[in-house]
DNA sequence: CGTCCGTTGTACCATCTGGTACGTGAGCGT
DNA sequence: ACGCTCACGTACCAGATGGTACAACGGACG
Protein backbone atom coordinates (compact mmCIF):
# COMPACT_ATOMS: atom_id res chain seq x y z
CA UNK A 1 0.00 0.00 0.00
CA UNK A 2 2.39 2.49 -1.44
CA UNK A 3 1.49 6.36 0.29
CA UNK A 4 1.09 7.53 -3.77
CA UNK A 5 -1.89 5.28 -4.46
CA UNK A 6 -3.51 6.50 -1.52
CA UNK A 7 -2.52 10.17 -0.72
CA UNK A 8 -2.21 11.97 -4.32
CA UNK A 9 -5.61 11.73 -5.89
CA UNK A 10 -5.00 13.09 -9.04
CA UNK A 11 -7.32 15.24 -11.06
CA UNK A 12 -8.19 12.60 -13.79
CA UNK A 13 -9.03 10.20 -10.62
CA UNK A 14 -11.28 12.85 -8.75
CA UNK A 15 -12.81 13.47 -12.52
CA UNK A 16 -13.84 9.53 -12.85
CA UNK A 17 -15.19 9.55 -8.88
CA UNK A 18 -17.00 12.72 -10.19
CA UNK A 19 -19.02 11.12 -12.88
CA UNK A 20 -19.70 8.16 -10.66
CA UNK A 21 -20.91 10.22 -8.15
CA UNK A 22 -23.44 12.66 -10.37
CA UNK A 23 -24.90 9.62 -12.00
CA UNK A 24 -26.15 8.33 -8.97
CA UNK A 25 -27.22 11.41 -7.19
CA UNK A 26 -27.07 14.06 -10.00
CA UNK A 27 -25.80 17.08 -10.55
CA UNK A 28 -28.65 19.55 -10.05
CA UNK A 29 -28.52 20.51 -6.48
CA UNK A 30 -25.18 19.39 -5.14
CA UNK A 31 -22.80 21.42 -3.61
CA UNK A 32 -19.23 20.77 -3.48
CA UNK A 33 -18.62 20.14 0.57
CA UNK A 34 -21.37 16.82 -0.46
CA UNK A 35 -19.32 16.29 -3.20
CA UNK A 36 -16.01 16.37 -1.63
CA UNK A 37 -17.64 14.41 0.60
CA UNK A 38 -19.01 11.66 -1.52
CA UNK A 39 -15.58 11.65 -3.11
CA UNK A 40 -13.69 11.39 -0.27
CA UNK A 41 -12.29 14.52 -0.09
CA UNK A 42 -12.61 18.23 0.93
CA UNK A 43 -14.40 20.79 -1.13
CA UNK A 44 -11.01 22.56 -0.96
CA UNK A 45 -9.66 20.42 -2.71
CA UNK A 46 -12.19 20.40 -5.35
CA UNK A 47 -11.63 24.21 -6.07
CA UNK A 48 -7.70 23.47 -5.99
CA UNK A 49 -7.90 21.04 -8.90
CA UNK A 50 -10.76 22.64 -10.97
CA UNK A 51 -10.50 26.12 -10.01
CA UNK A 52 -14.05 26.54 -9.21
CA UNK A 53 -17.60 25.04 -8.98
CA UNK A 54 -18.45 26.00 -12.27
CA UNK A 55 -14.78 24.21 -13.54
CA UNK A 56 -15.85 21.02 -12.16
CA UNK A 57 -18.80 21.13 -13.64
CA UNK A 58 -17.70 21.80 -16.89
CA UNK A 59 -15.24 19.10 -16.50
CA UNK A 60 -17.99 16.64 -15.79
CA UNK A 61 -20.46 17.76 -18.15
CA UNK A 62 -17.24 17.56 -20.89
CA UNK A 63 -16.52 14.34 -19.52
CA UNK A 64 -20.05 12.87 -20.21
CA UNK A 65 -20.29 13.95 -23.15
CA UNK A 66 -16.87 12.44 -24.37
CA UNK A 67 -18.18 9.20 -22.77
CA UNK A 68 -20.69 9.33 -24.94
CA UNK A 69 -19.66 10.25 -28.10
CA UNK A 70 -17.34 7.68 -27.66
CA UNK A 71 -19.70 5.02 -26.95
CA UNK A 72 -21.22 5.99 -30.18
CA UNK A 73 -18.49 5.03 -32.08
CA UNK A 74 -17.90 1.76 -30.39
CA UNK A 75 -21.60 0.58 -31.49
CA UNK A 76 -21.56 2.14 -34.55
CA UNK A 77 -18.09 1.00 -36.44
CA UNK A 78 -18.62 -2.48 -36.42
CA UNK A 79 -18.68 -2.40 -40.84
CA UNK A 80 -19.50 -5.84 -40.81
CA UNK A 81 -23.43 -5.19 -39.42
CA UNK A 82 -25.93 -3.83 -41.61
CA UNK A 83 -27.35 -0.72 -39.94
CA UNK A 84 -30.61 -2.49 -38.56
CA UNK A 85 -28.25 -4.45 -36.95
CA UNK A 86 -25.88 -1.64 -35.24
CA UNK A 87 -29.49 -0.26 -34.59
CA UNK A 88 -30.67 -3.30 -32.59
CA UNK A 89 -27.17 -3.53 -30.68
CA UNK A 90 -27.04 0.11 -29.82
CA UNK A 91 -30.42 0.07 -28.48
CA UNK A 92 -29.25 -3.71 -26.61
CA UNK A 93 -26.54 -1.64 -24.76
CA UNK A 94 -28.37 1.24 -24.03
CA UNK A 95 -31.59 -0.50 -22.70
CA UNK A 96 -29.44 -2.32 -20.28
CA UNK A 97 -29.66 -0.87 -16.51
CA UNK A 98 -26.33 -1.35 -15.82
CA UNK A 99 -26.29 1.77 -18.24
CA UNK A 100 -29.34 3.75 -16.67
CA UNK A 101 -27.64 6.16 -14.23
CA UNK A 102 -25.80 7.72 -16.59
CA UNK A 103 -28.65 8.25 -19.00
CA UNK A 104 -30.60 9.64 -16.95
CA UNK A 105 -27.76 11.55 -16.10
CA UNK A 106 -27.29 12.52 -19.71
CA UNK A 107 -31.43 13.76 -20.12
CA UNK A 108 -30.49 15.55 -16.61
CA UNK A 109 -27.76 17.56 -18.47
CA UNK A 110 -29.68 18.46 -21.66
CA UNK A 111 -32.68 19.17 -19.63
CA UNK A 112 -30.54 21.92 -18.08
CA UNK A 113 -28.73 22.70 -21.09
CA UNK A 114 -31.88 23.21 -22.60
CA UNK A 115 -32.54 26.12 -19.77
CA UNK A 116 -28.76 27.99 -20.73
CA UNK A 117 -27.44 27.01 -17.69
CA UNK A 118 -23.58 27.74 -18.41
CA UNK A 119 -21.92 24.55 -17.88
CA UNK A 120 -24.09 22.28 -19.72
CA UNK A 121 -25.74 24.57 -22.48
CA UNK A 122 -22.51 23.87 -24.81
CA UNK A 123 -23.78 20.15 -25.03
CA UNK A 124 -26.36 21.17 -27.29
CA UNK A 125 -23.66 22.17 -30.00
CA UNK A 126 -22.52 18.46 -30.31
CA UNK A 127 -25.39 16.49 -28.48
CA UNK A 128 -27.42 15.95 -31.91
CA UNK A 129 -24.66 16.37 -34.56
CA UNK A 130 -22.22 13.55 -33.27
CA UNK A 131 -24.70 11.16 -32.92
CA UNK A 132 -26.41 11.75 -36.05
CA UNK A 133 -22.82 11.90 -38.20
CA UNK A 134 -21.54 8.67 -38.14
CA UNK A 135 -25.13 7.04 -37.88
CA UNK A 136 -25.54 9.08 -41.27
CA UNK A 137 -22.48 7.26 -42.47
CA UNK A 138 -24.15 4.20 -41.28
CA UNK A 139 -26.74 4.49 -43.90
CA UNK A 140 -24.73 6.11 -46.58
CA UNK A 141 -22.45 2.77 -46.24
CA UNK A 142 -25.21 0.70 -46.86
CA UNK A 143 -26.63 2.62 -49.79
CA UNK A 144 -28.24 5.22 -49.36
CA UNK A 145 -27.97 8.46 -51.15
CA UNK A 146 -27.04 10.91 -48.19
CA UNK A 147 -30.25 13.12 -47.80
CA UNK A 148 -32.44 10.10 -47.02
CA UNK A 149 -29.48 8.76 -44.74
CA UNK A 150 -29.54 11.65 -42.82
CA UNK A 151 -33.30 11.34 -42.51
CA UNK A 152 -33.56 8.41 -41.36
CA UNK A 153 -30.14 8.50 -38.74
CA UNK A 154 -32.30 11.70 -37.41
CA UNK A 155 -35.39 9.34 -36.88
CA UNK A 156 -33.92 6.49 -35.55
CA UNK A 157 -31.75 8.76 -32.90
CA UNK A 158 -35.05 10.94 -32.04
CA UNK A 159 -37.10 7.52 -31.79
CA UNK A 160 -33.95 5.78 -29.28
CA UNK A 161 -33.88 8.84 -27.19
CA UNK A 162 -37.84 8.86 -26.59
CA UNK A 163 -37.83 5.36 -26.19
CA UNK A 164 -35.14 5.82 -23.27
CA UNK A 165 -37.08 8.59 -21.70
CA UNK A 166 -39.83 5.96 -21.63
CA UNK A 167 -38.29 3.56 -20.18
CA UNK A 168 -36.04 5.13 -17.89
CA UNK A 169 -39.74 6.82 -16.54
CA UNK A 170 -41.52 3.59 -16.50
CA UNK A 171 -39.32 1.22 -16.41
CA UNK A 172 -41.35 -1.28 -18.80
CA UNK A 173 -38.21 -3.10 -20.40
CA UNK A 174 -40.82 -5.07 -22.51
CA UNK A 175 -42.76 -2.42 -23.80
CA UNK A 176 -39.88 -0.45 -24.96
CA UNK A 177 -38.03 -3.36 -26.41
CA UNK A 178 -41.22 -4.31 -28.32
CA UNK A 179 -41.45 -0.72 -29.57
CA UNK A 180 -37.94 -0.37 -30.89
CA UNK A 181 -38.06 -3.79 -32.51
CA UNK A 182 -41.17 -2.59 -34.06
CA UNK A 183 -39.67 0.74 -35.70
CA UNK A 184 -36.31 -1.28 -36.74
CA UNK A 185 -39.01 -3.40 -38.83
CA UNK A 186 -39.81 -0.29 -40.69
CA UNK A 187 -36.39 0.31 -42.07
CA UNK A 188 -36.44 1.04 -45.41
CA UNK A 189 -34.85 -2.55 -47.16
CA UNK A 190 -31.23 -0.98 -47.89
CA UNK A 191 -30.58 -0.83 -43.95
CA UNK A 192 -31.83 -3.83 -42.97
CA UNK A 193 -29.48 -5.70 -45.49
CA UNK A 194 -32.29 -7.93 -47.45
CA UNK A 195 -31.30 -6.19 -50.58
CA UNK A 196 -29.96 -2.68 -51.11
CA UNK A 197 -26.52 -1.87 -51.99
CA UNK A 198 -25.56 -5.40 -52.99
CA UNK A 199 -28.95 -6.62 -55.01
CA UNK A 200 -27.41 -3.27 -56.97
CA UNK A 201 -24.21 -4.56 -57.41
CA UNK A 202 -25.50 -7.84 -58.68
CA UNK B 1 -58.29 51.19 -10.98
CA UNK B 2 -59.37 49.06 -8.02
CA UNK B 3 -57.03 48.24 -5.28
CA UNK B 4 -58.29 44.76 -5.22
CA UNK B 5 -57.05 44.00 -8.49
CA UNK B 6 -53.67 45.30 -6.96
CA UNK B 7 -53.86 44.87 -3.94
CA UNK B 8 -54.55 40.95 -3.48
CA UNK B 9 -52.54 38.62 -5.70
CA UNK B 10 -54.28 35.67 -5.19
CA UNK B 11 -52.53 32.17 -5.55
CA UNK B 12 -53.71 30.95 -8.64
CA UNK B 13 -52.56 34.30 -10.19
CA UNK B 14 -49.13 33.78 -8.59
CA UNK B 15 -48.91 30.19 -9.70
CA UNK B 16 -49.76 31.42 -13.37
CA UNK B 17 -47.00 33.77 -13.12
CA UNK B 18 -44.18 31.36 -11.64
CA UNK B 19 -45.38 28.82 -14.44
CA UNK B 20 -44.28 31.56 -16.98
CA UNK B 21 -41.08 32.67 -14.90
CA UNK B 22 -40.43 28.79 -14.89
CA UNK B 23 -40.74 28.29 -18.83
CA UNK B 24 -38.75 31.35 -19.37
CA UNK B 25 -36.00 30.79 -17.33
CA UNK B 26 -35.90 27.37 -15.81
CA UNK B 27 -36.45 26.71 -12.00
CA UNK B 28 -33.52 24.61 -11.36
CA UNK B 29 -31.42 27.20 -9.27
CA UNK B 30 -33.56 29.40 -8.86
CA UNK B 31 -34.38 31.43 -5.00
CA UNK B 32 -37.71 32.27 -3.95
CA UNK B 33 -36.05 35.71 -4.06
CA UNK B 34 -35.61 36.12 -7.42
CA UNK B 35 -38.74 34.45 -8.44
CA UNK B 36 -40.18 36.62 -5.77
CA UNK B 37 -39.24 39.14 -7.98
CA UNK B 38 -39.43 38.38 -11.37
CA UNK B 39 -43.50 38.24 -10.17
CA UNK B 40 -42.90 41.55 -8.46
CA UNK B 41 -43.48 40.09 -4.76
CA UNK B 42 -41.31 39.36 -2.02
CA UNK B 43 -40.23 36.08 -1.11
CA UNK B 44 -42.45 36.26 1.94
CA UNK B 45 -45.32 35.82 0.25
CA UNK B 46 -44.33 33.20 -1.61
CA UNK B 47 -43.98 31.09 1.95
CA UNK B 48 -47.34 32.49 2.94
CA UNK B 49 -49.13 31.37 -0.27
CA UNK B 50 -47.55 27.95 -0.99
CA UNK B 51 -46.01 27.16 2.82
CA UNK B 52 -42.00 26.49 1.38
CA UNK B 53 -40.06 26.60 -1.58
CA UNK B 54 -41.11 22.68 -1.97
CA UNK B 55 -44.53 23.44 -1.58
CA UNK B 56 -44.16 26.00 -4.70
CA UNK B 57 -42.20 23.89 -6.67
CA UNK B 58 -44.88 20.61 -6.59
CA UNK B 59 -47.44 23.76 -7.35
CA UNK B 60 -45.31 24.70 -10.66
CA UNK B 61 -44.39 20.85 -11.38
CA UNK B 62 -48.41 19.83 -10.73
CA UNK B 63 -49.65 22.53 -12.95
CA UNK B 64 -47.12 21.95 -15.91
CA UNK B 65 -48.20 18.69 -16.03
CA UNK B 66 -51.86 19.64 -15.89
CA UNK B 67 -51.49 21.84 -18.79
CA UNK B 68 -49.57 18.70 -20.64
CA UNK B 69 -52.13 16.58 -20.14
CA UNK B 70 -54.73 19.18 -21.03
CA UNK B 71 -53.22 19.83 -24.45
CA UNK B 72 -52.54 16.25 -25.14
CA UNK B 73 -56.77 15.71 -24.72
CA UNK B 74 -57.27 19.04 -27.03
CA UNK B 75 -54.90 17.64 -29.64
CA UNK B 76 -55.88 14.13 -29.77
CA UNK B 77 -60.06 14.45 -29.46
CA UNK B 78 -60.76 15.35 -32.92
CA UNK B 79 -62.61 12.20 -33.84
CA UNK B 80 -63.19 13.54 -37.28
CA UNK B 81 -59.19 13.12 -38.15
CA UNK B 82 -57.42 10.22 -38.76
CA UNK B 83 -54.28 9.23 -36.62
CA UNK B 84 -51.85 10.07 -38.81
CA UNK B 85 -53.47 13.86 -39.05
CA UNK B 86 -53.98 14.12 -35.44
CA UNK B 87 -50.00 13.51 -35.42
CA UNK B 88 -49.33 15.64 -37.92
CA UNK B 89 -51.41 18.43 -36.10
CA UNK B 90 -49.93 17.72 -32.48
CA UNK B 91 -46.71 17.86 -34.18
CA UNK B 92 -47.24 21.10 -35.43
CA UNK B 93 -48.39 22.63 -32.41
CA UNK B 94 -45.64 21.33 -30.24
CA UNK B 95 -43.10 22.12 -32.61
CA UNK B 96 -44.12 25.76 -33.21
CA UNK B 97 -41.72 28.03 -31.62
CA UNK B 98 -44.21 29.81 -29.34
CA UNK B 99 -44.20 26.31 -27.32
CA UNK B 100 -40.15 26.05 -26.29
CA UNK B 101 -40.30 27.21 -23.43
CA UNK B 102 -42.86 24.71 -22.13
CA UNK B 103 -41.12 22.33 -23.58
CA UNK B 104 -37.87 22.79 -22.04
CA UNK B 105 -39.45 23.41 -19.06
CA UNK B 106 -41.33 19.87 -19.39
CA UNK B 107 -37.64 18.45 -20.49
CA UNK B 108 -36.00 19.87 -17.15
CA UNK B 109 -38.61 18.62 -14.84
CA UNK B 110 -38.15 15.20 -16.94
CA UNK B 111 -34.53 15.22 -16.38
CA UNK B 112 -34.94 16.03 -12.73
CA UNK B 113 -37.49 14.17 -12.26
CA UNK B 114 -35.35 11.48 -13.49
CA UNK B 115 -32.60 12.12 -10.68
CA UNK B 116 -35.17 11.50 -8.06
CA UNK B 117 -35.43 15.43 -7.40
CA UNK B 118 -38.23 15.68 -4.64
CA UNK B 119 -40.72 17.56 -6.42
CA UNK B 120 -40.64 16.50 -9.88
CA UNK B 121 -40.07 12.29 -8.94
CA UNK B 122 -44.23 11.87 -9.36
CA UNK B 123 -43.97 13.57 -12.58
CA UNK B 124 -42.25 10.01 -13.68
CA UNK B 125 -45.99 8.03 -12.86
CA UNK B 126 -48.04 10.23 -15.43
CA UNK B 127 -45.36 11.40 -18.10
CA UNK B 128 -45.61 8.77 -20.34
CA UNK B 129 -49.34 6.73 -19.41
CA UNK B 130 -51.35 9.72 -19.48
CA UNK B 131 -50.13 10.25 -23.58
CA UNK B 132 -49.92 6.82 -24.22
CA UNK B 133 -53.64 6.31 -23.35
CA UNK B 134 -55.10 8.96 -25.26
CA UNK B 135 -52.77 7.72 -28.47
CA UNK B 136 -53.94 3.67 -27.75
CA UNK B 137 -57.68 5.19 -27.78
CA UNK B 138 -56.99 7.09 -31.23
CA UNK B 139 -55.44 3.77 -32.81
CA UNK B 140 -58.37 1.88 -31.57
CA UNK B 141 -60.83 3.94 -32.75
CA UNK B 142 -59.21 3.62 -35.97
CA UNK B 143 -59.40 -0.07 -36.16
CA UNK B 144 -56.13 -1.74 -34.72
CA UNK B 145 -56.15 -3.91 -32.29
CA UNK B 146 -55.40 -2.90 -28.83
CA UNK B 147 -51.94 -4.09 -28.33
CA UNK B 148 -50.96 -2.74 -31.87
CA UNK B 149 -52.72 0.45 -31.25
CA UNK B 150 -50.61 1.10 -27.78
CA UNK B 151 -47.37 -0.11 -29.57
CA UNK B 152 -47.44 2.69 -32.52
CA UNK B 153 -48.99 4.93 -29.70
CA UNK B 154 -45.52 4.15 -27.77
CA UNK B 155 -43.10 4.43 -30.89
CA UNK B 156 -45.15 7.50 -31.83
CA UNK B 157 -44.59 9.39 -28.32
CA UNK B 158 -41.26 8.14 -28.24
CA UNK B 159 -40.66 9.54 -31.47
CA UNK B 160 -42.05 13.00 -31.10
CA UNK B 161 -40.43 13.93 -27.86
CA UNK B 162 -37.26 12.44 -29.19
CA UNK B 163 -37.41 15.14 -32.19
CA UNK B 164 -38.56 17.46 -29.82
CA UNK B 165 -35.02 17.18 -27.85
CA UNK B 166 -33.62 17.38 -31.40
CA UNK B 167 -35.63 21.08 -32.09
CA UNK B 168 -34.82 22.54 -28.61
CA UNK B 169 -31.20 21.71 -29.30
CA UNK B 170 -30.42 22.22 -33.06
CA UNK B 171 -33.52 24.38 -33.76
CA UNK B 172 -33.48 22.86 -37.28
CA UNK B 173 -37.13 23.03 -37.64
CA UNK B 174 -37.18 21.81 -41.40
CA UNK B 175 -35.06 18.83 -40.07
CA UNK B 176 -37.33 17.81 -37.84
CA UNK B 177 -40.58 18.42 -39.79
CA UNK B 178 -38.79 15.90 -42.28
CA UNK B 179 -38.23 13.27 -40.02
CA UNK B 180 -41.46 13.71 -38.55
CA UNK B 181 -43.24 13.62 -41.77
CA UNK B 182 -41.00 10.49 -42.64
CA UNK B 183 -42.60 8.94 -39.58
CA UNK B 184 -46.26 9.56 -39.95
CA UNK B 185 -45.59 8.44 -43.78
CA UNK B 186 -44.56 4.34 -42.08
CA UNK B 187 -47.95 4.50 -40.33
CA UNK B 188 -49.89 1.19 -41.21
CA UNK B 189 -52.76 1.94 -43.31
CA UNK B 190 -55.06 1.76 -40.59
CA UNK B 191 -53.80 4.79 -39.02
CA UNK B 192 -53.41 6.79 -42.17
CA UNK B 193 -56.94 6.09 -43.20
CA UNK B 194 -56.30 5.24 -46.77
CA UNK B 195 -57.76 2.16 -45.91
CA UNK B 196 -58.77 0.61 -42.41
CA UNK B 197 -61.55 0.38 -40.28
CA UNK B 198 -63.57 2.48 -43.38
CA UNK B 199 -62.62 0.25 -45.79
CA UNK B 200 -63.85 -2.79 -43.49
CA UNK B 201 -67.37 -1.41 -42.91
CA UNK B 202 -67.86 -1.04 -47.16
C1' DC C 1 -67.60 51.50 16.18
C1' DG C 2 -65.01 47.50 17.41
C1' DT C 3 -62.91 43.45 16.13
C1' DC C 4 -61.50 39.84 13.62
C1' DC C 5 -59.14 37.70 9.53
C1' DG C 6 -56.57 37.51 5.33
C1' DT C 7 -52.69 39.74 3.48
C1' DT C 8 -48.40 42.12 3.40
C1' DG C 9 -43.86 44.58 4.89
C1' DT C 10 -39.69 44.67 7.95
C1' DA C 11 -36.42 42.66 10.36
C1' DC C 12 -34.22 39.00 11.72
C1' DC C 13 -32.27 34.16 12.22
C1' DA C 14 -29.27 29.98 11.68
C1' DT C 15 -27.33 27.65 8.10
C1' DC C 16 -25.03 26.80 4.07
C1' DT C 17 -22.70 28.40 -0.03
C1' DG C 18 -18.40 29.12 -3.08
C1' DG C 19 -14.09 30.88 -2.44
C1' DT C 20 -9.67 32.43 -0.02
C1' DA C 21 -5.53 32.93 3.23
C1' DC C 22 -2.24 30.54 5.28
C1' DG C 23 0.34 26.91 7.05
C1' DT C 24 2.45 22.25 6.43
C1' DG C 25 4.62 18.48 4.81
C1' DA C 26 6.29 15.27 1.43
C1' DG C 27 8.92 14.51 -2.74
C1' DC C 28 12.67 15.92 -5.68
C1' DG C 29 16.21 18.07 -8.19
C1' DT C 30 20.56 20.59 -7.13
C1' DA D 1 21.04 20.33 3.14
C1' DC D 2 18.50 23.47 0.68
C1' DG D 3 14.81 25.38 -1.67
C1' DC D 4 10.81 24.66 -4.55
C1' DT D 5 6.73 22.91 -6.17
C1' DC D 6 2.67 20.15 -5.68
C1' DA D 7 -0.88 18.47 -2.70
C1' DC D 8 -3.62 19.04 1.13
C1' DG D 9 -5.81 20.53 5.90
C1' DT D 10 -7.73 24.24 8.88
C1' DA D 11 -9.86 28.20 9.53
C1' DC D 12 -12.17 31.69 7.91
C1' DC D 13 -14.99 35.06 5.03
C1' DA D 14 -18.97 37.66 2.95
C1' DG D 15 -23.04 36.73 0.85
C1' DA D 16 -27.20 34.29 -0.14
C1' DT D 17 -30.59 31.00 1.33
C1' DG D 18 -35.18 29.25 3.31
C1' DG D 19 -37.87 30.26 7.01
C1' DT D 20 -39.89 32.90 11.10
C1' DA D 21 -41.55 36.58 14.47
C1' DC D 22 -44.07 40.49 14.73
C1' DA D 23 -46.38 44.38 13.56
C1' DA D 24 -49.52 46.80 10.63
C1' DC D 25 -52.94 47.65 7.20
C1' DG D 26 -57.67 47.15 5.24
C1' DG D 27 -61.95 45.37 4.44
C1' DA D 28 -66.00 42.44 6.26
C1' DC D 29 -69.20 41.92 9.62
C1' DG D 30 -71.29 41.93 14.25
Amino acid sequence: MSVQSQGSVTRATLLDAAVDFAAGSGLTDVSLRQMAAALGTSHRMLIYHFGSKEGLLVAVVDEVERRQREAMVALADDPTLTPAESARRMWHTLADSSMWPFERLFFEVYGQALQGRTPMAGFLDTVVESWLEPATALGVRAGLPKRRARAWARLGLATTRGLLLDLLATRDRKGCDDAMEAFVALLPPELSGVSGAASVAR
